[in-house]
Formats: structure tokens, C-alpha cells, sequence
DNA sequence: CCTGAAATTATCTTAAC
DNA sequence: GTTAAGATAATTTCAGG
């Protein structure tokens, strides 16, 4: 399953705004109107663009403070563990790492306070949890990439 | 600028789908189609949506590969470090952090062969970058929360 | 704040080249 | 791959409570 380059310059302008008309689409990638109507739809069909979503400021939402929690567990607790990180809502973010720790979580919380409370009373009372090691977020420098471009780069 | 229980909903909607009608959201919400859509556009003007994206499938793009690094840097050069960060198309997401690295990285790539030259040959050249420390994701947990839900929960 | 309706655009389908 | 036309459904504006 090979991504033309029509593709990929369709896909870059969605992720970039998922709003655009399918007219404005055509027209900016050189194509009429219904075979860029059905290289979206195919698209979506095939699972690349998987949907569409709002972006939201978690800042304006009243998340001052965020934080990334490498988190350590007993191996036998992966599952009751990671269903528990999926059903809370003030992670944002979770991977499976290898190195010193088992998990990465990205955490939110509205102010320091908060942040206490959700890292003593909830992140490591989590099932398993044998240790957490907390750094702040002092600053976003990249929030996003375009897969787009960087499909086009990796020479793919 | 607080947020009515009637905001969150929308918010909470259009983050699942940004696609959604307005005759829908207004619907779920239990508004008419005009109010719901001063209020989205309300929210729009302020900053709290922040746009429309197609969420893409990075291993469908041929992004089999994903790695968090932990990067230190000379102080003096994280303006030029931070510009080409930004620039970069396969990183995918940056934070300047508190802790033993200045900045974590998430990276992607191809498949092994391609993480091993981007990590040698351009993320240890970034300027000022004098440590890196290369954790994979061999699974992703959880991808991204709902700032509605979240919001929810944290009483705010 | 809300309702409802009207004007304008966009989506999606269909047919034909 | 293209154009074009038309039905349906959406967005956006506007008059008025």
C-alpha cells in the first residue's frame, strides 16, 4: 500500500485543517473535485486518516501544569495497570518504554497543588506501581509534527 | 472565562469528531442550531479550539519505529537547538524539562536502521546537544485524553 | 440568551467522456 | 483520470421573541 504524492499532500492539508472543503482540497492539490472526494474517502477506508478531531488548549481548559511520570511496575500487574492509565482522565498520553522504567506518562493537573495530589494519591497508587520518577514541563516546544512531511522527508 | 457545563459537551464532542453537524452537536446538547453555533465560534475566537485535524496513522505512514530521547544541552545554545527541533520533520513532539535532560524528544522512524542514523547522525549534531539518552516506545498505551472529561474531573 | 426560516455553500451521487 | 449536473444536507446570516 504505496502513499502517492497526491496522497501525501492531501493528507498534509487535512492534518493542517481537517475543515477544508473538498472544493479548496481539489484545487490546491490540482485534482477536480470527485476523485480528491474519493482518495479522502479511500483514505479513510484504509485507516490513515483515522478521524477528526478539535484541537484543544489545555492551558485555556485550566491545565497550567503538566508533567512526564517515568513510572516502574511488577510485571505481573501490565494489565490492571494499563487499564487503569487508559481510564484516567488526567493522563494525557502513555507508552510502554523500554529502559530504567517500564512506562512514560504525560500528566496534567491545574496547578501545583493538584499535581501533588494526583502524583502521591493516584499515579502511584496505580496497580503495581513499585516507583515514579516526576520531571516537569517547563515548556512546549513542538506539540505536533506533520506526518505528511515527515513521510515526504524519510523518503517513503 | 469559565466553562459552562454546556461548552465542556461541545468541546468534549468535537474533540471526538470535528466533523460533526451542527444540527447534531446542537441535538446532543440540548440546544438549537444557532446558539450551539455562536458557541462554538465563541470558542474558537478565544483560543480554547485551536483548529481541526485528521488524526494520521503513523504506522501507517511507514512509521514502524517511535523513541523518546533525553537531551542535554550547553545553555547558551538552546535558541538554535529549539529552531531546528521545531524544523525537524520526524520529531514528532518536544518539552523542555526539569530533571537530568533539559528537553525530551519523541522521534520516529522507519524501522531500526533509519533510528540509529537519525539519532547519530542528526539528533546528537543539534546544536549544543552534549547527551542523549534513547528509550523505545514498544507500545502505545494510550494516545490522547479528552480536555473535556478531564475538565470534568478535576472539578474545574 | 433562545427559535425558526431563508440564503448560501458544501457534500455526495450519478452519468457521461 | 476528467467534467457537469442535481439531490441532499450542511453552514451561515438574519429577523424577531
Amino acid at each position: 500500500m504505496t502513499i502517492s504524492e497526491i496522497d501525501r499532500r492531501i493528507i498534509g492539508l487535512l492534518e493542517r485543517d481537517a475543515r477544508m472543503s473538498f472544493a479548496e482540497l481539489a484545487e490546491t492539490v490540482g485534482l477536480s473535485k470527485t476523485p480528491c472526494w474519493n482518495r479522502v474517502k479511500a483514505l479513510e477506508a484504509e485507516g490513515l486518516i483515522r478521524g477528526y478531531r478539535a484541537a484543544v488548549d489545555p492551558a485555556g481548559m485550566g491545565f497550567g501544569i503538566e508533567a512526564l511520570v517515568q513510572v516502574s511496575i511488577r510485571p505481573e500487574m501490565f494489565e490492571p495497570f494499563e487499564r487503569e492509565v487508559r481510564a484516567h482522565p488526567l493522563v494525557r498520553r502513555a507508552h510502554a518504554t523500554t529502559g530504567e522504567a517500564d512506562y512514560l506518562l504525560h500528566i496534567m493537573a491545574a496547578d501545583m497543588a493538584a499535581l501533588d495530589r494526583l502524583l502521591r494519591m493516584e499515579i502511584s497508587q496505580l496497580p503495581g506501581v513499585t516507583r515514579t520518577v516526576t520531571a516537569m514541563i517547563t515548556r512546549d516546544i513542538k506539540s505536533e509534527n506533520s506526518l505528511s512531511e515527515a513521510h515526504r522527508h524519510a523518503g517513503l
